[in-house]
This record gives C-alpha cells, structure tokens and sequence, in this order.
DNA sequence: GATGAATGAGCTTTCATTCAT
DNA sequence: CATGAATGAAAGCTCATTCAT
C-alpha cells in the first residue's frame, strides 16, 4: 500500500505545479511589460506588445489582470516597496548609528542614491512617461509621507521644527538624486561629488 | 481693379494680410490646445477637438501644423520662454540690487515661486501628463542651464565654486517649488511658509 | 454683379452638398444593417460588418453614430414610425366610418396584418433576435398603449368597459398577426383565413 | 480480487456509478446554466461562468456537452417538457370533467396561466433574451402544434370547426397569458381579472 | 475522465491624418 | 486655402474552445 499509493500524494503537486506555472505566466507578464517599459517607454506599452514579448497570448493576460492599468499597479508596487525596503534598512542604520543630524543627512542622502540607482531606465520611465492615475499618485504619495515621518522622527532630540526640516531635507535629497541620476541631465561634476555636496547643503540645513 | 500690376505690388500686402490670418489661426489653434491641456488634460487632448475648440477645421490645423506634435512643440516653446521671461527679469534685478549671495538665493526662489504660479494647471499638464520628446526634453534643460548659468555668474564674486552652488540651488529651487505649487502633495505648512524655509535653508549653503 | 457672383450663390451648395453626402451616408449605413439584421440575423450584426456591407469604414460609422446601440435605435425607430403611422391612418378610418364595434375591431384587425406584412424579415430579426434595450422596450411599449388608448377611445360610445376590452382586442390582434404572418408557423389554413377568423372571435367579444 | 471475470461482473456496476457520476455532472451544470440565465439573464451565460458556478472545470463542461448550444438545448427541453406535461395533465383534466366548450377554454387559459407563472424569470430569458436556432423553434413549434391537436380533439364533439378555433383559442391564451405574465407590461387592471377576461372571450368564440 | 491555463479570432471603439469638394 | 467627411491602423478586451498535465 505504502509503496504503491501514487494518487493522495500526487494531487498536491498537481496543483501546485498548476499554481507554479499560473505564477510563472503572471511573472513573465509583468516583466515582460517592465522591459518594454523600461526600453521603449509607455507609448510602446500595449497588451498585444506586452502578451507577445511575454510568449502568452493576450488572452492569458487577462486571466491575471482585469485590465492593463493593473499590471502597471503591479510594476509601480514593486517599485515603491523597493523604496520601502530602502526606507527600512534606512531607520535600521539611522536607529543603530545616526548620533548627529548630520548622521541622519548622510543615511537620507545615501539612501536616495541607492534608490535612484537601482533600474533608472525603469525609474525614468515610471516618474517621466507614465501617467499615474489618482491612486497611484497616492500611494508614491503615501511613501514620500512615510519617509518624511520617519526622517523628522530621527530628527526630533537632535534639531529644532523637525517636521518641516524633514519635509525639506526628503523632498530635496528625493528631488536632486533623481534629477542627476534619472533625467540624464548636464552636470558640471560627477553624481558622486553632488551628493556630497547635497550631504553638505542638507547638514547645514538641519543644524540651523 | 488694376489688371497691369499683378504681381509685385499686390502681392506683399495679400502675403501680409495672409499671414495677418494665418498666425491668427495659428494662435487660435495654440490657445485651444493650451486650454483643453490645462482644463482637461493630455488624455482629452485630440486634434479633432482642437480644431473643434479653435473653431476652424482640422485641415486647418494640419495647414499649419505638420502633425500633433508640433502644436504642443509650439506650447511648449511658449511655455519655457515664459521662464526665460522669468530669467532676464531675474539678471537684471541681481544686477540691480543683489548685494549678497542671499539676495540671490531670494531673487532665484521668489523667480522659481512666480513660475511655477502662473497657471500652474497647465504647468501640471505639461510636467506630469504630457510626454515630451527627446528634442523637447532637450529644450528643458537648455533653460535650466541657461538659469544655472546666470545665477554662477551672479555668484561668482560673492561665494566659492559658484558653478557647482548654483546647479544646487537651481535644482533646488525649481524642484522644491514645483512639488508644493504643482503637484497636490500634503504639506504640513503654507507654500509661503515653505518658500521661507527654502530661502533659509538655500542662503545658508550659499555661505557656506 | 449678378451675374459673376458665383461665390455667394456657390457656397450654401457646397454646405448643403455635403450635408447630402452625409445623409447618404447615415442612410447607406442604416440600410447596410438593416439588411443584415434581416437577412443574417443579429449574430452576424457588428461595426465591421456593416461598415464594409454599406461600403463605408468604420470611422465613418462612428461619426455619425456614437455606438452600435445607435445604430439599432434608428432602426427600430423606423419601424416603429411606420407602426405610428398605420395607427394614424386607423385613427382617421375608424372616425370616417367606423360606426359599429365590428368596423373598429375589422380595421384594427387590416391594421396588423398591414403592419406585420411590410418586411416581415426585418420584423423576425427585430422581435426575436434582437435583445432589446430597457429604453427600447420603453419604447415599444409606448406604441402599444396608444393604440390600446386609440381604439378604447374609438369604443367608447360603442361597447361596455371599453379600455379593459381595448387591451384585450389590441394585445390579441397584434400576437395572432404576428404569430402567423412572422413566426413562420405552421397554419392549417391561410393567413387571410385566419384573420378573418379573429375579427369574428374579436367582434364577438367587443359586443359582449 | 476476482481476476478471472474483470469484464462482464466489473464493468456494468462501474460503468452505471460512472453514469450516476456523470448524470450528476451534466444535471449540475444545467442548473447552473439556468440559474445564471433567470438571475443574470444571457448576456452573463458564459461557458466559463456556468462552469465556475456549477463548481467544475470548463473540461468538464466540454466533456458533457459539444458546445454552449448543447446546455441550452437541454435547458430549452426541460422547459418544453413542463409544457408538455402541463398539456399531459390538462387533457387528463379534459377527459375527467369538460363537458362544454366552455370547460375546454377555462381549462386552457388556466394550463397557460400556470405554465407562465413557473419560473417567470426563466421564461423571460429563454423568449425575450436568448437567441433560438432554427431546430430550436421547430421544437417550439411541434409543442405549440401538439396543444393545439388536444385541444381540437376535445372540441371535437363540442363545437363547429374545432381545428381552426383551437389554433386561435391556443395561440391566444399563449400569447395574452404571457403578455401579462412574463412581459412587465402596464395592464390596467390584475392579471386574474384579464385572465377571466379571456375565458370570456375565447368561450364566446368557442361557442360561435 | 478531470482540470483550468492557455489560446486567438473577433468585437467595439478611437483618433491622427488625408483628400475630394 | 478652407472644409469636414472619410479613412483605417491599432488598441483594449471577451469568451468559446482546446489541450497539456
């Protein structure tokens, strides 16, 4: 009996390798629509497009999104909570070993960097081409908001009106990592060396 | 009617007056696009529906402009001189009275808030809807370097490595005042508050 | 001056010209669906289709029809006209010289068979395939109660509780006409037969 | 286990609780099929829905039926075969206790009356909603014929030509009775009334 | 047989652009 | 030149049916 009983054991992994492959679809959907993102930007984003570059047809598609606007939910989440992620390990270190507010400067700015540097064609296509939708604009919204909490909370024993520096210092260190990193804009200097200015500017700011 | 002068002598006043018409038209055209853009955004902006708004035809439109394109080329180019409005405003009012590096910083952030004031709807079309082209994104950043350019040189006797400090405080400036007067995100303070701060936080780098 | 003045006088014939071109339009497209509608039943009814049975492409369809819906609305319009009009002409007979109930249940009677002779194809498509919209059965309602108020008026002087006999007279001469004369069922005798059979079981009961 | 007589003694019980299986299967589905059809009406009847909603997999549904048709036939069948044996009950109700004309009318319209008030929701998608075939109305058509045959018989020693009455007293009591019971049309007066109405009249006429 | 993921033809609709008038 | 009717490629999405597991 033991030897010879093929059926109770076998219907799981029936299942789950049925679940494996539906896995296996859905990812190769989103990263197909990434790549596609990320190469040829949103104009170039279609379901057609998308369903051939993945090798499924577009009615697979739609077997695991309601509708395109989904997929690019998708892609956007698991973009922010790479943001998330950062924003985590962020206030792991500041915790473990931001003494001063210029400590937490440095973390914030570092941290943008390492964000802004990871995918920028991607990052590029999602902050320049894309048009979010009201939603979406709240989530990345939602984020911004959370990394501002918790920066004028790192902040709080160590300046003065730290809501409002934190709201500075984020936007700032958010908005000049991605324009130098993201945009590919003439800079005078390397990204490097701006950053280390920015750590400067924002050192100033805090301690004021 | 004189039948012996065709040519010549009646040609330039009808070219003229054609052209009196035709950059009417022209500017009918722009100004509908302009405001379908900035009341009901990039996904309602169609030619159909400019030349609807402009009241002439679309073989009008497509008479004048060789493509879509082109109409919105046209917005932009108006919209970033504007800016360059802005800028020679700005040099001449640091030649006139910027005694300080501050008074530049103050000049710059008041010049970026007036910006980014005037219809800003349209502004938030512009930077968030629409997507630019690479020719015009290029377009962008020769105004940016243009600014970064012009505040260097306002700073040159006053501060040190005046290159590298203006495309901070420019980036700054222009990213920081776009967030709080274009996009609607949640600040915990007035926009005029936050200009404050930002004169603050960018007069004391200035020094630095 | 009157007579080389072909401006004037050219320009109303060029609006009116194309404002031909597009009635015929709207008029190919309609005719192309109806003929669809009748001949392949309202499976094979889609844009495409008609677009190329009328010769027209499909953009042309939707600039003069907002969707699909629209274009079955005007059909059933027309056919609905059509039954607005034959009650028209029976209001008139039935005063000109209906003066027993009988003539007023003989030419409700005619007025069916009139109506439901004329295309009965199109009838069968529009009665049994066709899944009408809330709006349209409205609609066709609407129909039958002025004739149902038509012919109790036309009793009212005649017979006893004439709207409640009015309902019965009106909804069974219109079912047993358009039982024999569209759903092709199988009669033991002829149609004329039959309806003269209803209007003796009709006119017995309108005196009853 | 008897290896030496796998075939005859095995096979008839296995194959009978797979019959059993498989009848179960096919009946779940068919009431799937019909509950979507009353509730949702055809526009909801999908062949992945029913499955769904019948708790197997499209597989299944393709195991036991050729094609979406095939579910409505045997759905289509079903409610015909109510008819019938309403029909099979009235004639045994006719043979018991009609002994005028009369009685076969009131026996008539009452049968219609129930058949419609069954499932009224149902009726109304399979007339009004769902498109017929051509096999599909012959199958109508033979159980309209069949109740006009028995009704003609048991008017047969009643009254003068009982074949053409019967076709008009049937089709009649069908089309009035569903009139006012599956169409929601506005009658001035209840259901019961109009019903009593119609008695009336097709006895006048039974009698004529 | 049972499963349900996968298929893809086909549908409705949009809109930048053309061209006969 | 002006007009606006006409075009048709292309997009998003559905669903009856198939087939690998």
């Amino acid at each position: 009996m033991t030897s010879s009983t093929p059926r109770q054991g076998a219907r799981k992994p029936v299942r789950s390798a049925k679940q494996k492959r539906a896995k296996a679809t859905v990812e190769v959907i989103i990263e197909a629509a990434t790549r596609i993102l990320s190469d040829q930007g949103w104009d170039a984003l279609n379901t057609n497009t998308i369903a051939r570059r993945a090798g499924v047809s577009v009615g697979s598609l739609y077997e695991y999104f309601p509708n395109k606007q989904a997929i690019l939910d998708v892609i956007l989440d698991r973009h922010l909570s790479k943001g998330d992620a950062l924003i985590a390990q962020g206030a792991k270190d500041v915790q473990a070993g931001a003494t001063t507010a210029q400590d937490v400067v440095d973390l914030l700015v570092s941290g943008f960097v390492r964000l802004h540097s990871d995918d920028p064609k991607l990052h590029r296509a999602l902050s320049a081409d894309v048009p979010l939708s009201k939603a979406q604009h709240r989530r990345v919204e939602a984020v911004r908001e959370r990394i501002i909490d918790l920066t004028a909370a790192a902040l709080a024993d160590k300046v003065s009106a730290p809501a409002m520096k934190a709201t500075l210092l984020v936007d700032t260190a958010d908005a000049l990592t991605h324009k130098w990193l993201i945009d590919d804009v003439g800079t005078p200097v390397s990204a490097e060396t701006l950053a280390q200015e920015l750590k400067t500017m924002l050192g100033l700011y805090a301690l004021a």
